[in-house]
RNA sequence: GUGGGUGUAGCUCAGUCGGUAGAGCACCGGGUUGUGGCCCCGGUUGCCGCGGGUUCGAGUCCCGUCACUCACCCCA
């Protein structure tokens, strides 16, 4: 064991992964470029009352997730534990709203919640964040899901599974809460005791509950869709026929609540069944009220995150070894011509964009054989004193082993010719 | 924060009743003085997670501790 390791619930992101990221990342891109998204980039670092002012003082990410330390001039300062809160916090900053009324971005980068890391859960993980703001029409919810669906689509994930639910607006949403309290009192005695606590704090969170007994009780529960007011319904049927619409599947589930205080109206998430307990892909929804409550102009806005970490484990076993494999092995034997040979090598790479390997150590020529073939090399270069003395490499093909002449007479720019033509 | 599982070679893992540490893969060398894969032969690799205890003797039993991991919780 080396002496310096990991810090707990963080993750190395290896040669032979970053590939699939990479994949995903790309794929990403070019949906949201084409439905006419921008990019930004984000601080992770922010001031901490940002994140309880927009999340909610009462949730767990606030109460007992965040990194917060203060610094050496004694202000407090949070790595970021989501991006939707500095997306916000810029565009007020920057008065975007001034530049356009509809604002479309979308971003990437690391997040940092310490929670007790297991499969699919680190301290620092990775999203993929697309935000609208400044649109309330329910077109602007369901193009959302179509972006995050089309992207699972083109990455071919599998399992995957769609769920949606509306919250309300505040009214909805506190006529709602009043009658799930009293439904809660008279059942509170069977209730688990986190459930129990959770009756006055946070009841709606009483539906994530995964005890047997809470399950039970609460299926008898009000439901929130119930309680919808007249706009609220209506946005959330328009939603719903859009999706039908883009035939993508969903299931509406009334007991999809989720961790954020700032949620309203839609909210949905990704689900996979293949990997384990963490099985929420991407997750997101309608924060209308987020923008003003963060000193902005009273705008709507609607976004989504998705767990890039967890997507690239669904993705890593599938995923074929993909590295570059060199078109040619320079094998030179002897002094002068590995002098030789590393300046073919470099004129190569450079000059002709040629994927090109060759061994510094001056090994034998089994060694070398043995390298180039490790490396998938289709083409081995064969220069030693013979050779150079006629002027004349061996370039042998890997696959069938026939091995032709090169000629290495005149300039260096002819001998690069050559072994081009040799290998072509 | 709470519970379970696991820590032995670079990797995957055996290790019986407590008796000097093993296999496969990988790596290195040889068979082939300058030709890869396949084959054969040989070799290297270990604070058996760490600390203590029991014992003539501990990878093995006991206590502690740390790490990893899965699950609860929560969420991406």
């Amino acid at each position: 064991m080396s002496r310096y390791t990991i810090v707990k619930g963080f993750k190395d992101i290896l040669p032979g992964e970053v590939e699939v990221w990479q994949r995903i990342e790309n794929v990403a891109w070019d949906i949201f470029e084409d439905f006419g998204f921008s990019q930004i980039r984000i601080p992770v670092l922010e001031k901490t009352e940002l994140f309880t002012r927009s999340i909610g003082t009462s949730t767990d990410i606030v109460e007992k997730e965040m990194y917060t330390f203060t610094d050496r001039k004694g202000e407090s300062l949070t790595l970021r534990p989501e991006a939707t809160a500095s997306i916000v916090r810029a565009y007020i900053e920057h008065k975007l709203y001034a530049r356009d009324p509809v604002f479309k971005c979308y971003t990437m980068g690391p997040m940092f919640r310490r929670e007790r890391p297991q499969r699919g859960r680190y301290r620092q993980f990775y999203q993929i964040n697309a935000e609208v703001i400044g649109l309330n029409s329910p077109k602007s919810d369901s193009e959302l899901i179509l972006i995050l669906m089309t992207i699972m689509k083109h990455l071919s994930v599998p399992g995957i599974f769609l769920h949606i639910n509306s919250l309300g607006c505040k009214e909805c949403r506190a006529r709602f809460k009043g009658r799930l309290r009293e439904f809660l009192d008279q059942v509170s005695g069977s209730l688990c005791p986190d459930c129990f606590r959770r009756r006055e704090q946070n009841p709606l969170r009483i539906f994530d509950c995964k005890v047997p007994t809470c399950q039970e009780t609460i299926s008898e529960a009000p439901s929130i869709l119930d309680f919808l007011c007249s706009g609220c319904h209506a946005h959330f049927e328009e939603v719903q026929e859009n999706l039908k619409g883009f035939k993508i599947p969903f299931e509406v589930n009334n007991r999809l609540v989720r961790g954020l205080d700032y949620y309203t109206r839609t909210t949905f998430e990704a689900i996979t069944t293949e990997l384990g307990a963490q099985n929420a892909l991407a997750g997101g929804g309608r924060y209308n009220g987020l923008v003003q409550a963060l000193g902005g102009p009273d705008q709507p806005g609607v976004g989504f995150a998705i767990g890039l970490d967890r997507l690239a484990a669904l993705l890593i076993p599938q995923a074929k070894e993909n590295k570059k494999k060199p078109r040619l092995f320079i094998a030179a034997l002897g002094a002068q011509a590995q002098r030789e040979g590393f300046s073919w090598l470099e004129t190569l790479r450079i000059d002709r964009k040629i994927r090109c390997e060759m061994d510094f150590e001056d090994h034998g020529l089994k060694t070398q054989m043995k390298r180039a073939d490790r490396l998938g090399a289709s083409y081995v270069l064969i220069v030693g004193d013979r050779e150079l003395e006629e002027r004349v490499a061996v370039c042998r093909n890997m696959m069938t082993g026939e091995q032709k002449p090169v000629s290495l007479k005149g300039n260096i720019d002819d001998i690069i010719e050559n072994i081009c033509l040799a290998i072509a």
